[in-house]
DNA sequence: AAGTGGGGCAACCGCCGAGCA
DNA sequence: ATGCTCGGCGGTTGCCCCACT
């Protein structure tokens, strides 16, 4: 026997949903907000399951929905987002502001997954779960394996703040670097305390440290680990250039501010692409993103 | 003009984890 | 500790439209 279902089906309304339900909805969420959605239905008059209220409400009527095409920077994010992600849609749709899960799902469907190949699995996946892959034309390929969202997020509740701290010596080296070489790739923010080397100038190991909102102390705690998992497992330090691009554009930059930080992170990230050696260097990209994906679960709770 | 196949997209389904009693 | 409810997610389905024959 298979579960039982949500909600009653009888006598509610199905498939597509008409202008007079959109509206009922629509001002009902407008007046008492939405959530409840079980009983949100009933509430507002509406013969439809709670569920299917969500549905159309996160995917359709939301004011802030984006409609339109997709841009080309925003598939070319997606590419990327989902050779990190895998098929965890909503992870991908959060990175792209007005955009839903429901839409980025479809539109990999039916246009991306033909011009994005997927060469290797990344070292993200082998913690996963196996899923069904969506895309027809990888049927051939081993299916592919995500990791389970929620499982991550504890993490953004424990841990409040990234420092990334680097020795003075190590400091003094790429200002050095960085004059004898201004086209290598350096990246600095002083606002956050981090100055983290690309893996082109050799990979030092730089260190990052976190504040736990439990402690809510100003020492710096490195080599920690969460769940049992050492970070050091998650991260590969060597390669934490890509990583702290992300965080640069992407969690630490305001994910409100959508396309500016957005299109910013995409630049970085081609661009560690083409200096880390391009394709030639596929492992590593996919393993850094990989690790990267951590980050970009916790979204800003990683903020302060 | 009618039939057919494919693409695009909205909606549904079933599973999972969090929260709560 | 256990069971239930709820919200959220990814996978899948089915309808509509359009291009092509």
């Amino acid at each position: 026997m298979g579960r039982s279902p949500c909600c009653s089906k009888e006598g509610l309304n199905r498939g597509a949903w008409t202008a007079m339900e959109d509206k009922i909805l629509t001002d009902y969420i407008k007046a008492h907000g939405d959530g409840k959605w079980r009983s949100l239905p009933k509430a507002a008059g509406l013969k439809r399951c709670g569920k299917s209220c969500r549905l159309r409400w996160l995917n359709y009527l939301r004011p802030d929905i984006k409609r339109g095409n997709l841009t080309p920077d925003e598939q070319d994010l997606i590419i990327r987002l989902h050779r990190l992600l895998g098929n965890r849609w909503s992870l991908i749709a959060g990175r792209l502001p007005g955009r839903t899960d429901n839409e980025v799902k479809n539109y990999w469907n039916t246009k991306l997954s033909k011009k994005s190949t997927q060469p290797k699995e990344s070292k993200f996946d082998k913690k996963s779960t196996t899923t069904r892959s969506p895309c027809n034309d990888h049927d051939d390929q081993a299916p592919t394996k995500v990791f389970r969202t929620k499982a991550i997020r504890l993490m953004s509740h424990q841990v409040r703040q990234v420092m990334i701290n680097n020795t003075q010596q190590q400091q003094q080296q790429q200002q050095q670097q960085q004059q004898d070489d201004p086209d290598q790739n350096h990246i600095h923010d002083s606002n956050y305390n981090s100055t983290v080397e690309s893996e082109s100038t050799g990979g030092s190991s730089s260190s990052f440290s976190f504040l736990s909102k439990e402690e809510n102390s100003s020492e710096y705690v490195t080599g920690f680990d969460i769940g049992g998992i050492s970070f050091s497992e998650i991260f590969d330090f060597n390669d934490f250039c890509d990583v702290n691009n992300v965080i640069k554009g992407d969690i630490i930059g305001n994910p409100d501010e959508s396309n500016t930080n957005l299109l910013l992170t995409e630049e970085l990230m081609l661009e560690n692409w083409n200096v880390g050696g391009g394709c030639d260097n596929q492992a590593n990209m996919d393993s850094n993103f990989g690790s990267s994906a951590s980050f970009l679960e916790s979204g800003q709770d990683w903020m302060i």
